[in-house]
Formats: C-alpha cells, structure tokens, sequence
DNA sequence: ACAGTTGCATACTTTGTGGTAGATTTCAAA
DNA sequence: TTTGAAATCTACCACAAAGTATGCAACTGT
C-alpha cells in the first residue's frame, strides 16, 4: 500500500469525524455534545477520534475554520474580478447565499461556539472575517464612487448586508417553502435595495412612483 | 419589617445575580462559566444563587425571555399604533435597534445559548418570536396594500429586516464610533430601502438617477 | 430580651466527560 | 507464515462543576 493511499484514508476519516461532530454540535451544541456520542454515530470510540484529532477543541476550530473560509471566498471572488460594482455585488451575494445555506451548520457553529475556539484557529478566523468586510466594503464603495450605489455610510452598510444573509443561517430549512435559487435571486434584490441601486428593470417603476 | 419589603429585597437580589450571570454568560459563554464565578462576583457563594433560581438553566431562561420580550414590545408597541406604515415601521426600527444595543448581552446570550433553555421558558419565548414576525410582517404586508412599499415576499423581507437589525448584537459596541442614535436613524433608512419604500425627501434623486 | 424563622455559608457528594495508558487487533511486506 | 508497525479498542483516571445537607447567624415579631 502506497502511503499516498494512507494520507488519503487518513483525510477521509478525518472528514467523517467532522461530519458528525458538526452535525451534533449543531443540533444540540458544542458542549452539549460529548465526544462518546460522535464516536457512537461514527461507530467507533472516543480514541479513535484522539488519534486524529488533538482535542475536542480541534473539531470545532476546524468546522469553523471552513464555514468562514468559504465565506470569505464567495465574497473574494466576485470582488476580485472585473466589472459592473452591481453585477459584481449581485454575484457575491448569490454565493454567499449559497454557501450559508449548503454550509449552513459550519456557520451556525462558529456563531454560537465562538468562545471555545481554538486561540489559533480564532486568529486565523478574526483575519479571514476581517478579510470578508474589508472585500464586501470595497464593492459597496466601487459602486459609491460610480454613482450607482446610495449610502450615507459604508462601514454600517456593509454590516446590514452581511448581517442580512448571515442571519439566513438561523431561519434557512433545507427543503423549505422556497428553493435555494429563488432564496437568492429575493436576497440579491433586497441586498441592491439596501445599497440604494436602481436595477434598471424597476428605474421607470421608481421613476413613476416618486413623481 | 412589612412582607412587601421583603419581596422587594428579593427581587433586587434576584436583580443582581442576573445581571452578573448575563454579563458572564455574555462574555464567556452559558458554559464556559460556573456559579462559582457568578457568585464570587457578587461576593456571596452558590446557595445565595440557588436560594434565589431553581438552577442555573433558570438563569439562562430568564435572561432570554428578557430580550425576547423587549424585542417584541419594540415592534408590537409600533405596529399596534394607527397611522402610517412607513411611520411605523421606522419608529418600530428605531426602538428594536434600541433594544438590541440596550440590551445586548441578553440578546447574544438567547440567540447563542438557544439549546440550553428550559423548556417552558423556550415555549414563552417560542410564541413571542412568533409574535414578533407576525406583526413586523403585518407592517410590511400594510405598506404594499398602501402602494408605498414594495417587496417580492413579504415573509423573506420580514426575515431579512429582522435579520439586519438582530445582526446588531454582533457588532454593536457600546461607545463606538457612531452614537446609537446616529445607528438608529441609518438603520432605518436601510431598512426603509430594504422594503422598496422611496421617502418623499430623496424621492427626487431617486428620480434624476433613475432618467 | 427571647423565640422562631429566614437566609446564607461551610463543606460535602455526585456525576459526567475530556482525556489517556496499555492491551489488542489488523494488515502490509518479506 | 511470520513479523513489525500502525490503528483502534478496553478500561480507566482526574477533575471540574452542578447541586445539597447541615448548621449558624441575623433578623422579625411578640
């Protein structure tokens, strides 16, 4: 056997481990759940989860660690194209709809367990959700000094939009009322208004009502 | 000494080792603090705090059920006045944005340590919830009757303005750099573009931008 | 001043759970 | 088949923290 093979069993364990752990830490908290009862789901026991995590702590740094990367890279990759501010912003709203709602337990996670996470993992986090505002604030401005965006401040406006899909995390069901498309598209046009756009479809609605 | 003196005293008491639980609690998490603690801050020891709580789940109870009943008053007391939707509607914004930077910790703690509630408690503070929703979706649903909003689904709006404000509790510093009144008065203006209203004082920039 | 009651501290028990030492199995390679 | 090492289990420990039995002290009312 290849030890090439063995890394990979070794990440797939590693990834079944998390799985469940964040599963149960997000149905019935970090503390509230014990390392028996993710051994348990896994059919295992609990040193199992030892040889391949440091601690307990470890689980939760590293359920966290992704659900914020993710988030930060929804975020980073429409900024970091080209382009029209509007369509830009559109499209990194979509995604990180999308990644809240797919990754929904990892975010969910890192909101309430916050306080118990690893110093390091914490650091590494504070840097990419620093990363997250500084990227989603850049685009609120682009479009600013393009005259296409309306806020009277940016810093607060960008805390009410990420807030706003954020807060998804608590009130998303999979398999709800709504599909994950049209929970979007919704989330995108509230997210424009917010900024003050004036998507070109509904200018001469406006136009109308204001006059 | 009246027995209603006596009642007094201890509901102040009961009072104060709220207060230092919902601090601790707030800063260190539901379990990542002990009554020992609780009780060292108020220099007595732990049978002062259970000759006072049932145990300290009813702590945590009582803390949450605090903020859920301000966060409701807030928007009840504004939507169950007549008038004006958009009027409402802000002055129901400006006393939850209120609420939730009075009252943070109380806040953070019930949206953080949901799992740890007391079943009756979680009952009560379930239906105020509902309660909640019901009647910011109302204001909502009101507004569009009238023509003066516009939104797609008024259930996804009501999730994403609540959201926005609720977000507050995340971010919010107490002596920052905005004054809370300053947040108040741009939250509501975010919120006010959130759901398609155009106030009358930049209804004509809205215009200009739109031809 | 005295009796009775309330309120709280001292000191204890109990339980649950994170973490580990050492035995045991599994499995690849010779 | 044998061997050695890696992986995993059995069985255990240590300890922290929730909750409590008991008694003392400080008030209350007579």
């Amino acid at each position: 056997m290849r030890s090439g093979m063995r890394d990979e069993i070794a990440r797939l364990k590693r990834e079944r481990i998390l799985e469940e752990a964040r599963q149960l830490f997000f149905e019935q908290g970090y503390q509230g759940t014990t390392l028996d009862q993710v051994a348990r789901r896994l059919e295992v026991t609990k040193p199992f989860i030892y040889s391949h995590f440091e601690n307990k702590a470890a689980l939760l740094g590293d359920i966290a660690e992704r659900g914020t990367r993710l988030s930060l890279k929804a975020i980073a990759d429409a900024h970091d194209r080209k382009g029209d501010p509007a369509e830009r912003l559109g499209q990194a709203i979509r995604e990180f709809c999308h990644v809240v709602m797919a990754h929904q337990a990892n975010i969910a996670v890192y909101f309430r367990e916050d306080k118990y996470i690893p110093a390091a993992a914490s650091r590494r986090i504070d840097e990419m959700r620093a990363e997250f505002d500084k990227k989603l604030a850049a685009l609120l401005q682009e479009g600013l000094e393009q005259g296409i965006f309306k806020v009277d401040d940016v810093r607060l406006a960008t805390l009410a939009v990420g807030g706003m899909i954020s807060w998804m995390f608590t009130w998303y069901r999979t398999g709800g009322r709504l599909s994950d498309e049209h929970i979007a598209d919704q989330m995108i046009e509230l997210v424009m208004r917010t900024v003050g756009y004036n998507s070109p479809k509904d200018a001469g609605q406006l136009t109308d009502a204001a006059v």
